[in-house]
DNA sequence: TGAATGATTTACT
DNA sequence: GTAAATCATTCAA
């Protein structure tokens, strides 16, 4: 499923005005049994229930005291599996993703991270548990990628053998995907 | 009731 | 490269 939504559209139709962005970068959380996810070892709290509801919902949560980031429910009531959007690539509604962000409409920075697209979109608090199906803010057909990759998960070392597993998929060379810490990477 | 911490971002050196 | 910002959630006492 990560790698599905990859190259499908995140429509967000707020009073504010209307975003649209091509997902450019997922990453899959498979509880119980995945150390990395929320939900490992069937852990379901007030905060992790959207996860254990039925697809097609959001997870929303907020981490480090100021940042919002986006899952989409994925698997069947009691199998608590969710997708992370961690980068989306503007197709309407720059102006105002720029406006919410506080920069230049013409920077990368505008989505090209998990808290930032969520700024960017304005979700939050709000938007926990809501269906992807029915409210302003939804999943639509897109235009696909042209080449995906994948490689580790982020910022998620403390899962031991889990944060080997390849469960990040991004489109090959697209501007928005995030940049990794550079530890991480091998570089030349 | 309290302490620790995080699926990050940004600014500064 | 390092650190600060900042708080909901979780777990232990």
């Amino acid at each position: 499923m990560a790698r599905a939504l990859v190259g499908q559209l995140l429509v967000h139709d707020a009073p504010g005005g209307l975003t649209v962005g091509r997902i450019v970068e997922a990453e899959a959380y498979r509880g119980p049994e995945d150390r990395a996810a929320h939900s490992y070892g069937g852990r379901r709290t007030a905060r992790t229930e959207a996860m254990f509801g039925p697809p097609g919902r959001a997870y929303v949560f907020f981490v480090y005291g100021m940042h919002w980031h986006f899952n989409v429910v994925v698997d069947a009531p009691g199998r608590p599996h969710a997708v992370l959007v961690r980068a989306v690539e503007p197709v309407r509604g720059r102006e105002l993703m720029a406006t919410r962000r506080g920069i230049d409409p013409d920077r990368v920075e505008l989505t090209n991270g998990p808290g930032k697209l969520c700024e960017a979109f304005g979700i939050a608090r709000e938007h926990y548990g809501a269906d992807l199906c029915t409210s302003s803010l939804f999943l639509a057909a897109g235009p696909g990628a042209t080449k995906i990759e994948k490689s580790p998960r982020i910022g998620i070392d403390y899962a031991g053998a889990w944060a080997e597993r390849p469960w990040r998929f991004f489109e090959t060379g697209n501007r928005y995907v995030s940049k990794r810490p550079r530890a991480k990477v091998g570089r030349r």
